[in-house]
DNA sequence: GTCTATACTTTGATAGAC
DNA sequence: GTCTATCAAAGTATAGAC
């Protein structure tokens, strides 16, 4: 529960954003769903709605990468914490009724083509999505490249079954993406030991 | 080229939603781009722009799975089908400034949570892909249990490819992503050939 | 089927008092 | 920092003549 009203602006903003797109969520639905004054969002955010929507990405952008770091940290080895990653997300979406899965995929193919200062807030995060989880499977011992592979294969993983999970409502997608995921894991892990 | 008013205004609204979003897009601005007279919107649907939604996933859904098929069905043989995909949605997103990838991930993002009618018109186009794609693995000899696995896992892989593309303007995802296709595509194969 | 005109709502954004 | 009032523009949708 974020204490100023600058805090709450932004992450009623992350969440409706998540939930309803960027241009399907109106800046005076997030002022009510914050409980802030409607002049506020121009006193903290000059920019205006844009400058608001950037914000929201980077905050709910780093908050799941801490979030996925942190299964990481409790799983008892690498192959269990990709298993997690993917089990956390189904329950996520059930105990939510489909509407939370990914924090900015949505308003990342929303903006791609038409607004490049959200574009490249959203690719900032990816990236640094990426470059954790390749850290993460350089840490396990696999190949610098072969890191940066998997690590991209994961997410991609977890972003597709995120789009069909949604649309079909259904965690099967979750369920086979992670199998994948983890198959392609020990297989890097395979190949490792072989090295 | 489509013919009458009807198809114009389909076709214009497909393009739009697939690089815009449905709620970023405007049904004037459908109108305009398919030079079509604003009446004859609620002329040929009366559901207004929800109406128009429905049709252009169907239509755009519909004419990506004959794309999909039409390119296994020049390919030798299903591994090279799998290249072959990841590689020409490489190239077109290459040739159109990452603006076209999926023709309704975007909009099934956007609706998934907030408009039901739609929402299944998403789910129903995910659906046929993912009989189609089982069908081709089942008819390469994989067992039916690991061709729909393969399928999913395919076509999840090439979404949440087309979300990195667009937002990192790069086409490294896709080709990642086609790696492990193809490697799991591989290694269902080789299953069949063992049993 | 198409034309013009318009109703109604919501949108993002601003001004000025307090 | 917040309040009230208000703006112009864009949004969807409808009516009625032709």
């Amino acid at each position: 529960m974020p204490a100023d009203t600058k805090d709450r602006i932004v992450e009623a903003g992350a969440e409706l954003f998540q939930r309803q797109g960027f241009a399907g969520t109106g800046i005076k639905q997030i002022l009510a769903s914050a409980q802030a004054p409607f002049s506020s969002l121009y006193h903290f955010f000059p920019g205006g709605k844009d400058e608001l929507g950037a914000a929201a990405i980077k905050v709910s952008g780093t908050r799941y990468q801490q979030l996925v770091e942190a299964v990481f940290d409790a799983a008892p080895d690498i192959e269990r914490g990709v298993r997690d990653c993917f089990e956390g997300a189904a329950d996520t979406l059930r105990a939510t009724d489909y509407a939370d899965a990914c924090p900015i995929a949505t308003v990342a193919l929303e903006v791609a083509s038409v607004n490049e200062p959200l574009r490249i807030a959203t690719a900032e995060v990816f990236d640094a999505w990426i470059v954790s989880a390749t850290q993460r499977f350089r840490a396990a011992g696999i190949t610098p490249k072969r890191s940066r592979h998997l690590a991209l294969t994961t997410i991609m993983l977890l972003e597709g079954a995120f789009v069909l999970a949604r649309a079909l409502r259904s965690t099967e997608p979750l369920e086979s993406a992670g199998a994948t995921a983890l198959a392609e894991t020990r297989a890097a892990l395979a190949a490792r030991r072989r090295a």
